[in-house]
DNA sequence: AACGCGTGGAA
DNA sequence: TTTCCAAGCGT
């Protein structure tokens, strides 16, 4: 005998109890029975804007360790907020983090607003994180909304049309599923859900509680879904570092502008990032010292978000005449610090490369 | 409304 | 090696 058709539509409380059955340990989510400290969702949210679990865990428990309470983050020196974020990336969060911190500590008496509008005016903190801290830190029914929700979504409803033109769509679909109560773990559980599960490759299907009532799935485009526009290739760029060492055995560093690409960070001084490579000609005139410079074997590579860089690392054993020469807003670094410098990824790799050329 | 903004892991 | 991409936000 054949099945009726039903206009089954995916119901919310399978998810819970799904996610009730596989919720993960993770360090930001309150042990069942226990309330969740806003201060701790909203950095954990934070961290996790276009981060990993795996990435944020280190990050957030130092974080927490070396500042309890947003008060204590608050009143932490911007320097060590950025130099503690060095090697999570896109840097502003950092910044806003701790301007974020400034505002609640001393215009908000240190409380979380409760309301996703409230929430939605502090740096930092857009769409998605007023939604999720409104959800989870205070349980309000907030409609979450993050890449996974929009894969599953697609998914679930066999969305053809691309993003990011149909994030509106999706983002109506998910609040008519978002329940009244549990907000916040509906949220938690659609979001590992498409983390662990529907996932953007390979997803586990079998083993999901909506399958049954996926289009994407009955039509068998699932994995093809959320459709996206196309990107654009990386362009390749290329760039000269100076490795200076002074005679008591310290690299200069600088402070990069507060702005823009890895903005308000420590650097190793160097040459802009142009399309065409640079001759050691050029380099040496580019250079904060005249000197007889030495160009180490190899390159170091990196890629951002929208373009490859390459590296080359040349470098001088400083005098003193000409380290006192330098401009005065270098950062004298001894080499032995150098790991505990608050370096970013692509200066790490600089400063690694030349270690290894040196010693 | 696009675009700028990091990084490391997976396939 | 290359490509994709992860719990987005600010401008």
């Amino acid at each position: 005998m054949k099945k009726s058709r039903k206009l089954a539509s995916p119901d919310p409380q399978a998810l819970l109890a799904w996610y009730d059955r596989h919720r993960r340990r993770l360090p930001w989510r309150a042990l069942p029975g226990r309330t969740s400290d806003p201060y701790a969702v909203w950095l954990s949210e934070i961290m996790l804007q276009q981060t990993t679990v795996t990435a944020v865990k280190p990050y957030y428990e130092n974080f927490l360790t070396r500042w309890p309470t947003v008060e204590d983050l608050a009143k932490a020196p911007v320097a060590d907020v950025m130099t503690a974020w060095a090697g999570l990336g896109y840097y502003a969060r950092a910044r806003n983090l701790h301007k974020c911190a400034g505002v609640v500590a001393s215009g908000h008496a240190g409380m979380f607003p409760d309301t996703e509008e409230h929430l939605r005016k502090l740096p930092g903190i857009g769409p998605y994180t007023a939604a999720a801290v409104a959800a989870i830190a205070f349980d309000k029914k907030a409609v979450v909304v993050d890449g996974n929700v929009e894969r599953v979504m697609a998914r679930l409803f066999a969305i053809t049309a691309p993003l990011p033109g149909s994030k509106e769509t999706l983002r109506a679909l998910a609040a008519t599923l978002t329940p009244e109560q549990r907000a916040g773990d509906y949220a938690q559980g659609v979001m590992d859900l498409g983390a662990t599960v529907c996932t953007p490759k390979s997803p586990a299907c079998v083993i999901c509680p909506w399958a049954d009532v996926c289009e994407g799935r009955k039509l068998g485009i699932a994995e093809t879904l959320p459709r996206k526009a196309k990107k654009v290739e990386t362009p390749l760029r290329h760039g000269v570092a100076f490795w200076m060492v002074r005679a008591d055995g310290c690299v200069a560093l600088r402070r990069r502008p507060p702005k823009g690409l890895l903005g308000g960070m420590t650097e190793v001084p160097g040459t802009d990032w142009r399309a065409e490579k640079w001759t050691d000609v050029e380099a040496a005139e580019a250079a904060p010292l005249r000197a007889k410079w030495r160009a180490l074997p190899g390159v170091i590579n990196h890629t951002f978000t929208h373009f490859r860089l390459e590296v080359a690392v040349h470098t001088i054993d400083l005098t003193a005449a000409q380290a006192r020469k330098l401009e005065p807003e270098i950062i004298w670094t001894p080499l032995a610090r150098i790991g505990r410098a608050g370096l970013p990824s692509v200066m790490a790799k600089v400063a690694r490369h030349a270690l290894a050329a040196i010693t």
